[in-house]
DNA sequence: AATAGTATTGCAAATGTTTTCATAAAAATG
DNA sequence: CATTTTTATGAAAACATTTGCAATACTATT
């Protein structure tokens, strides 16, 4: 009674309901320009066929193909997860269906999985960051789709940007470690050369910390990829140093979770002997036990806003149109971080 | 020199390279049927116009649209990260691009997503565990199109499934919890209505207990969401009972992350004072202070497994051909869990 | 009752590919 | 060298929809 074994397409719901194959399609895109009551049976139709239309016809005659490209760098933990999901929930409410990408934090790759939205036909697509390659930034000029870098905020940016000052949220994680006294302050960060964010923050907290009077021992300085168990090893040469630090600002939260476990294993007390701070304030990292001191990066407001962005571009046909959206990052000083003690 | 403002399609490409457009079709889908010389000046030609192939017109035709379609409750926390990640890099392999969809454990609103999904006309489709409606299990069998159930295992299943036994799963949390001389046993597990991943392990787990013979007081059995914030909130109700639990098995690692949390903030010592056990073994996990104790349900190999099974079918022109994959759940005993003293 | 205006529908062209079939050129075979 | 086979290419149909234009039917106005 329901299944229609072979394709049923617009014109199967056509003759089903006794009109012809351009009214259906009014009656799904422009349902005021039907009759109602022929629009009542079109939906009948439209059940008892089982029809289900078909997009990509949809996108190839010209119209919207209904769907926005993420690119992130990966979803692994919750780095990106409440970008993700804000970012989703805010189109899907509109009626677009999510492409999602990753890279690995290889900008080569970020070109190739850009091409393949742009082949897709996205109505816009949101990347991470302003770090890209010149590739990537001349697909991008030449091809009239809507764009905007989510995460890190510059006002000279080429392209739309919606996210924190990175430089300011490492700023204000250095300027809280010093206000509590600390002058041996170590640094764990990913790599930065592809990484405008992560580069940002280092940059400016270093900056802070000099301009403060402390130095900063090669040694104090190292690297770890976003990985929990990398920071762990990480951390643990960092705390046998001979000569200990007191603070450690980390490049996001899964560092710093990762650096808060090293020290507990190794009976090291935060914050009594050790301050812990992150940048991200990532799920979880409130909740966790110490709660983690941390610059809140608002992902979720970010996301939204990147997305509402994209719809107005498709809505208004102005795919160029280039908004700077800064969202404040703010500190969120929690259980990590204490006043320096004795010194 | 490079841009191209209006419309390229394959005919601005074909004149470029003074060929037709049939032959820059077969220099992309087929290059072994073109010479070599033609395939360089083509290459050559797309490059210098800029063109980017369009899928929906492939799509149209009837070839792969190339995407496959993840429908997950939700992208918060880690909980489904690697899973999404390990599919998203398996498929992305192959040429596939991922649709994703999320519907916040709301059956009804994975319908419509799905729906949107087959609009798109993607060549397969992934959903979380067994429990669908009946809307979407009618859906997928009127369609032809591969569909995989990840996460759950079930020899019975009514479509192909890759996964772990999630009563078995809740079986090992418990038995662990047992062999370690607990009967004063709490758990904190989410809704199960429409969760059959929960349901299974909460099943399991209070029959392995009861069988054992230590009782299971109602008040010892609370709900909580996915959510580090509730759960912690849930478990400090739980622990301030004046007939203490000496062991608490949690739904999965985000719950038994906020207990961890919670407990440790009442003063409350993990494990000598409490063992509390997770399921899953999310990113994280294993690296928090202290370890947690959990079952892991091996989140990498079930996504690569799942994308792969769907490429499969796409590739052999199935659809319909079900497999049944189990990929064992294992204990890993780690810090949150000790024998139960004193008693 | 005639006319003008409006609401509703259908026809057909257009969208950008892929692929079948046919053809022409080149290579292999005897 | 004549014939067969192979290789390389093009012409045109097909895919499922949307939309401009035209036609018809209905409503309102005088």
């Amino acid at each position: 009674m329901k299944k229609q074994s072979y394709k049923v397409d617009i014109v199967t719901v056509a003759n089903a309901a006794g009109v012809s194959a351009a009214t259906v399609s009014r009656a799904m895109n422009h349902p005021d320009l039907v009759n109602p009551s022929t629009r009542k049976r079109i939906e009948e139709a439209i059940r008892k066929t089982g029809y289900i239309r078909n997009r990509a016809a949809q996108t190839m005659h010209g119209r919207r193909s209904s769907t926005l490209g993420l690119v992130v760098p990966t979803v692994n933990y919750s780095i990106f997860a409440e970008l993700v999901q804000s970012f989703n929930d805010t189109v899907a409410e509109q009626g677009f269906t999510l492409l999602l990408a990753t890279h690995g934090y290889d900008l080569k790759v970020e070109y190739r999985v850009l091409r393949k939205l742009l082949e897709h036909r996205v109505d816009g697509v949101a990347l991470i960051g302003l770090d890209h390659s010149d590739d990537t930034y001349r697909l991008l000029a030449s091809q009239d789709v809507p764009v905007v870098a989510v995460w890190n905020y510059s006002e000279t940016s080429r392209i739309s940007c919606i996210g924190s000052d990175n430089r300011e949220a490492g700023r204000i994680a250095a300027e809280h470690i010093l206000s509590l006294g600390h002058s041996r302050i170590g640094f764990i960060f990913p790599p930065t050369d592809e990484n405008d964010r992560a580069r940002d923050r280092l940059e400016a907290a270093m900056s802070t910390v000099k301009k403060s009077g402390a130095e900063i021992p090669e040694a104090w300085s190292v690297q770890s990829l976003y990985s929990i168990t990398q920071a762990k090893t990480v951390s643990r040469g960092l705390f046998n140093q001979c000569h200990p630090i007191t603070a450690l600002i980390c490049g996001n939260d899964i560092i710093a979770q990762g650096a808060v476990a090293a020290a507990l294993e190794l009976g090291i007390r935060i914050p009594q002997d050790l301050s812990i701070i992150g940048i991200g304030d990532f799920a979880g990292s409130a909740d966790m036990f110490p709660a983690l001191s941390t610059v809140r990066i608002p992902a979720y407001e970010i996301g939204s806003q990147a997305g509402l962005h994209l719809i107005n571009c498709v809505a208004d046909f102005d795919p160029h149109h280039i908004v700077r959206g800064k969202i404040e990052a703010v500190l969120n000083p929690r259980a990590t971080t204490a006043r320096q003690r004795g010194n």
